[in-house]
DNA sequence: ATTTTTAATCAGGTCCCCCTGAACAAAAAA
DNA sequence: TTTTTTGTTCAGGGGGACCTGATTAAAAAT
């Protein structure tokens, strides 16, 4: 019997960590007056960088399926990526409907500079705090897949080994 | 010596675990059909309802000035959660410039009801894992704090005690 | 009693995520 | 070759988080 008050404990200290963290990288982008970039990563713009981090030269199509987005979202985000310079366009010379999108190095590297440097909240944390972290998240990540798989398998399909994949590169 | 490596395999873990809950929040209001109630707690319109769900019937200057928002952006939110009916806009007898915002029980309810559920996702850890979650979400919460104080001082005066308070009450 | 400050409103704007519908050109199937 | 399917694009829309500027009404200060 897991104890009940221990759970809101670890739930509190989650939404209170959410929040701080929220509120770090507001004044962070304020501060650093990041016109813009106050994008997630798992989001929109943010989604497609860092699936052609994992994959390269991907079609719109490709992107939009892989990402569950409409073939629409797909090219506003794209176009929007492209004025900044993180992602070029080409058309498929071997299927010339399609457009092959690549990321540029200023691409490559926005997708991952956030994610590749360890933040400062956990530098304060022992070696063996985190062991304990990383264990508990796999924990809890496994759960959650869990939950996605029940819920909607063709997401977790297509989300599972890539994010995995993603996550071995970035961090090796 | 901190152990670098496992700081980035716990950081690693991290961003998989916000983007793997990301993608489960994404599914369940999807199936949800969740009409729009995909809001974060710590921003615009959720922003509101958390302070008000902390000091109810505050002025529309009154929350502006403890969230750092403009009137005008307040009052957006406050018109639109008003339409959603989560608050009431009364006009203060004692200062008739004044408008006096209130929760509505739906409000309320809303205000708390993601954040006073316990996760599916904590309910798979032991006693022992929940408490180290707890200790080390402690420490990486006193540093964001840190972190806050120091780049904004004024933000974090209005926001630490609040959000402990906050806390407090959600999780007793 | 008049000026100034304050709380709120309207108007309009920027940028973000995301979708539907309709058009169009290139490739594949009939 | 004609039809159908596929990949993109254009147009337009809904909702969200913010903001600045200008105006109004009520309270406070002079």
């Amino acid at each position: 019997m897991p104890n009940l008050i221990k759970q809101k404990n670890a739930a509190g200290k989650l939404i209170e960590f959410n929040m701080v963290k929220h509120t770090a990288d507001e004044i962070y982008h304020r501060t650093h007056a990041d016109k813009g970039e106050h994008q997630s990563l798992f989001q929109g713009q943010g989604k497609i960088l860092l699936a052609l981090s994992q994959t390269d030269g991907l079609s719109q199509k490709d992107l939009a399926t892989q990402l569950s987005l409409t073939a629409q979202s797909t090219a506003e985000f794209v176009n929007k990526l492209v004025k900044k310079h993180l992602v070029t366009k080409e058309k498929s010379t071997t299927d010339r409907r399609k457009t092959v999108i690549r990321l540029t190095s200023a691409g490559r590297k926005s997708a991952t500079k956030e994610s590749a440097k360890v933040p400062e909240y956990l530098k304060n944390l022992t070696d063996t705090e985190l062991d304990q972290l990383s264990a508990i998240l796999t924990k809890m990540n496994d759960s959650l897949y869990n939950e996605i798989s029940t819920a909607n398998p063709s997401w977790y399909d297509k989300f599972h080994d890539s994010i995995t994949d993603r996550l071995r590169d970035w961090f090796l």
